[in-house]
DNA sequence: GTGACATTGAA
DNA sequence: TCAATGTCA
């Protein structure tokens, strides 16, 4: 074979970890030109946001999972680092690649992408971006005047409509260049993405099996174990929910895969009960698409308000006041949230659950969001700051668009006179106290502490807040 | 158990 | 008119 038959294709991998369902790379392996997969661990391009702590746990194992699956094929994973508006480019003229795929991403750093199709076709590459990480294209769900959704009954009433594509099956084999040109790689342990003094990561490694093939179990045990109590989702205490939603974050599985799986349970003929947890299920997988499509339209959603008169909004303390998450906190009270000490047995148990796993219970996570909020009045951008650094599900579009659902300044927010009272929610959502017990052993003894603000009485002055939003939006 | 609180987008 | 997730009197 001739030199420029023998160009490679490339798949430039980035919140698509895996091999079964992955449009981008079934294209590049479908050219029968030599394959290189490449992850550029960018932590410095334009709109990037650079990982938390617990992401970066995840990245580590989750690269490590895939080299080793693709390795099975065959293939091998490339990694490199810098910013992928260079890297990328110098890595096709290394090889002198024929073609680069990629599944789109939604975030600021699509303008990376879209400079790098027009220069690289420029330079008359093939490149392809394909839809590989959500239902439906952001900007294909549009209200009867063409605008986003504001609200998300609406959006997922409209998406529902649309078919869900067909199922990629994995390559059956990844070829991989020729030796020669075979392309150097870093050394993952060099990107320094794991803990050390101290390792904090126990509870984490405890919790969690990062990769492609743990996302497919924990699929199989959800269908068959905990769907059937999906009804109880809301129950911390109770295993009843997924738990896919980090494999979510990094594209282990896709959400075109979870659809069509719980399809394929058979829902139109199954029982009354057991079709509402399938349809109360993929509305969460609607949740993301919906908080997708709003970063999409709002690139700055974890900065700025999504309603704007919410920055009138007077914050006992803003995000700035309140310094850096790794910063040793100026203000007590919200390192006592960090920290689980504040003395709301509820809120302290889901964020030592946070702490030690790096997750959190759905209902707990409305919990402890509200008690930051609207009883310590602090910035939920400084609420979002933390989930981000400690959860290893922390998405750029589910977390800040839930965070402002909290605040009220979201899409679909609540009415803002809708506080949490974490003791109310305790006893409706955890009777047993089964999940507060496991989280803070000392409750109720002399080591735990006293509630460091009154719950009545804060709540009286968020409403007393919120009215300074009020009067900001009647005067718009 | 029920109503009051009373946002605002979508149909 | 109805909405994701609520509270209080």
């Amino acid at each position: 074979m001739s030199r420029s038959e023998n160009r490679p294709s490339v798949v430039w991998l980035r919140n698509d970890l895996r091999l079964a369902d992955n449009p981008a790379l079934t294209a590049a392996a479908s050219e029968d030109r030599p394959l290189v997969v490449v992850y550029i661990h960018d932590e410095t391009g334009d709109g990037i946001r650079p990982l938390g702590s617990a992401s970066k746990w995840w990245l580590h194992h989750s690269l490590a999972a895939l080299d080793a699956a693709l390795r099975k094929l065959g293939g091998q994973l490339t990694l490199r680092s810098g910013p992928a508006a260079r890297v990328l480019p110098e890595l096709v003229d290394e090889l002198d690649a024929a073609s680069v795929h990629w599944n789109r991403r939604y975030t600021a750093a699509r303008d990376i992408d879209a400079e790098l199709k027009s220069s690289l076709r420029e330079r008359g590459l093939t490149v392809e971006s394909h839809q590989g990480n959500v239902l439906n294209e952001p900007w294909q769900i549009r209200n009867g005047q063409g605008e986003p959704y504001r609200v998300f009954t609406p959006y997922w009433r409209s998406a529902q409509d649309r078919p869900v594509r067909e199922l990629w099956p994995a390559p059956e084999a990844v070829e991989p260049g020729w030796p020669e040109r075979s392309p150097a790689s870093d050394n993952l342990t060099d990107w320094n993405l794991l803990p050390t003094r101290p390792d904090w990561a126990g509870g984490l490694r405890e919790t969690w099996t990062p990769g492609e093939a743990g996302a497919l179990d924990l699929l199989d045990s959800f269908v068959a174990d905990r769907l059937a109590d999906y009804h109880r989702r809301d129950e911390p205490a109770v295993d009843a929910t997924s738990g896919l939603s980090p494999h979510l974050r990094f594209g282990e599985i896709s959400p075109a895969q979870i659809w069509h799986r719980l399809r394929g349970t058979g829902a139109s003929t199954l029982p009354t009960a057991a079709r509402s947890n399938v349809a109360k299920f993929l509305s969460e997988i609607g949740w993301r698409e919906f908080s997708t499509a709003l970063l999409f339209d709002n690139p700055r959603l974890a900065e700025d308000s999504y309603r704007p008169a919410y920055n009138a909004f007077p914050w006992g303390y803003t995000v700035d006041q309140l310094g850096a998450v790794d910063e040793p906190a100026g203000v007590s009270e919200v390192e006592a949230w960090r920290r689980g000490r504040t003395g709301i047995p509820l809120v302290d148990a889901g964020m030592r659950e946070l702490w030690h796993t790096g997750t959190m219970h759905n209902r707990v996570r409305m919990v402890v969001a509200s008690f930051l909020i609207k009883n310590l009045l602090i910035d939920w951008r400084a609420g979002e700051q933390w989930f981000w650094d400690t959860l290893v599900d922390a998405d750029e579009a589910s977390n800040p668009a839930n965070w402002q659902w909290v605040a009220g300044s979201g899409a679909d927010a609540a009415p803002y006179f809708r506080v949490f009272n974490p003791g109310l929610q305790q006893k409706k959502f955890d009777p047993t106290g089964e999940y507060v017990a496991r989280w803070i052993p000392e409750l109720g003894t002399a080591d735990y502490p006293d509630p460091i603000v009154d719950l009545a009485e804060t709540r009286r002055e968020a409403l007393e807040a919120y009215s300074a939003v009020k009067a900001a939006s009647a005067s718009n």
